[in-house]
DNA sequence: GTAATTTTTGTTAGCGATAAAATTTGTGGG
DNA sequence: CCCACAAATTTTATCGCTAACAAAAATTAC
């Protein structure tokens, strides 16, 4: 079956092509198409199955009324959560989205970059990975519209969207000095994130603002090429101390899943021997014996923001957003009370 | 900064937007393009940063080199690996995927069939919803090329790839008879669909061929509407019974996840009490405090089936594939011996 | 009845790329 | 010097659609 155009509508009506475009593009008013012809039009499309091939509209309205998104990884949590509200929030503003993971690697994040901007995208939203920068500042030379989310590097004016990291360990942090708990381990990854530095920040503010010496062991990072033996040295290091933490607080959920891994396997007690405290949710913290105390991040909102922050974007507004999100606690039985 | 265009680089160098065309599709050779010339023309596409419309390339070519992949629901551990699988294997033959989730809704469905066709993709790769068969039948009277995978409709001879679910079902219930079990509970969606229907036979014919007399309880149904509640309902009658199940198997990693859940509430002792065995995967199950057994579908050889299969149909070959696969058995802690 | 409007429909350029066909330029032989 | 032929380059039509503009048909005014 040979696809139909515009064009074979208006032969099969014997109208021109203008006129079946006016109409299907519900023009038919303003443009003043008469009743009788517009009806013949939108029976002949329904008959002949016609579909608008988007990508001859896309060129020649110079706009494709798509977004690109690439996410770090698809098997986060996060990364369809946000996936999801993103999706939502386009539709609604009349964009597709299309995706990519960079699976955290730095050149399938330029790689994808660059595939969508060469479809045409009329904006991006992206969660950097690691050594990202120059793609960025690329993009900012480009002037192509994106917004970053998660992540941001500092040193660059972006506009972004991410949780308030500091706020969100400053708080949970607290919450665990506030259960009693003297000697709380900090798990996260050794890198060069500034989001993630923000929740060492947090973490470490905490303590000091609520007279807690720090020590240097509690504070354990993890490579994460090599995660489920660092994190099993980190959890003998800190339970073995001579002065044994009370309670782990992983910086990301995924941190935390390998780290109940490793607890499950030693039978250590949770919330017995020690409290264990997340970032992100999982649906596998649900399933551990005792619900994991966790921070969830607000994505539906996350998602929403960049979206319209993009939007904006798309309209060439020079805007210049860099927002802010709270967790909130979601409160499992892993924590001593 | 404008966007540059091959007419860009024609004019910044001082030739036809022709030979602009031949050099930088690697038809300088072929073409017999003046090295001259061609050095000229790659040296300006590099220092304008030209980047190809994609867009325009398409409508040319009538080729958008684009997969449409719809999955039933981004959440799902089945949908991750997958999509992860066939954007591999697309990418190895230069196509790129365009992605979307239906959620399990219909009208979902549809619509981003619609918005994939729409957009010109070369084929589709579906992961088909209940009551989706209208659609499927459309695609077909279209000739637009596709695969199903994961589930197919036995009344409609479509190109497919899916899990051999009898063996996997009946292979996985033998499994539990010979380690000792007697009473082994079935738990299955309430569905119409073919590929579920098929877990069941496989689970009933296991129990046949065993000599173990099935009793009506064992096989419980759930409405996914309401899943948790109705999980809940299950357990209870069949860990009630006058001779109560002594191992419990779950038709898909959503149900098991419910359920251990819920058996965690009750503080059932697995494998203790009862043997928990489940198709797919989940993180979720290596941090139940013993390792769940379960059914591990070979996503990476579905996802390279789908794709070298819809590559052909993509080349017009008229082809009838219908790969059946089988599952791993991965062996936790979760059965008792 | 004809000019001026108004309503309705048709023609066409162009979006950015490809590639077939046409054209120009270069080379060597007679 | 002219011609044949090859090498190098340009011209042009086209993909399907939109929208500005042009043109035709219908209506109104006088």
């Amino acid at each position: 079956m040979k696809k139909v155009g515009l064009k074979d509508i208006a032969e099969h009506v014997g109208v021109s092509i203008a006129l079946v475009s006016y109409v299907l593009n519900g023009q038919a008013e303003i443009k003043q198409v008469s009743k009788e012809n517009a009806a013949k039009i939108k029976k002949a499309a329904e008959e002949l199955n016609y579909r608008p091939n988007q990508i001859a509209k896309s060129l020649k309205m110079l706009k494709t009324h798509t977004i690109g998104l690439v996410v770090a990884d698809i098997n986060y949590r996060f990364s369809t959560g946000i996936t999801r509200a993103i999706e939502a929030e386009a539709k609604k503003e009349n964009y597709t989205v299309l995706f990519g993971s960079s699976n955290e690697n730095e050149e399938t994040f330029a790689e994808l970059v660059n595939v969508l901007i060469n479809r045409q995208v009329d904006g991006l939203i992206l969660v950097p990975v690691e050594n990202s920068q120059d793609q960025i500042k690329m993009l900012q030379k480009a002037e192509i519209p994106f917004v970053l989310i998660d992540r941001n590097f500092p040193e660059i004016k972006t506009n972004h969207i991410a949780l308030n990291n500091h706020k969100a360990a400053y708080d949970a942090t607290t919450h665990l000095i506030k259960q009693g708990h003297q000697r709380i381990a900090f798990f996260n990854y050794n890198t060069t994130f500034f989001h993630l530095h923000e929740r060492n920040r947090g973490y470490l503010d905490a303590l000091k603002d609520n007279g807690i010496a720090f020590n240097a062991d509690w504070l354990q990072e993890i490579n994460s090429a090599n995660r489920y033996a660092d994190i099993q040295q980190a959890i003998d290091k800190v339970l073995n101390l001579s002065q044994p933490c009370d309670a782990v607080f992983f910086a990301t959920d995924t941190l935390a899943i390998n780290g109940l891994k490793y607890l499950n396997r030693l039978k250590v007690n949770v919330p017995g021997q020690v409290s264990i405290l997340s970032f992100d949710e999982s649906e596998a913290f649900e399933l551990f014996y005792c619900p994991v105390t966790h921070l969830q991040q607000p994505l539906e909102a996350m998602g929403q923001a960049a979206v319209n922050t993009l939007v904006e974007l798309m309209n060439h507004n020079k805007i210049n957003k860099q927002i802010s999100l709270v967790s909130d606690l979601v409160v499992g039985r892993s924590c001593r009370e």
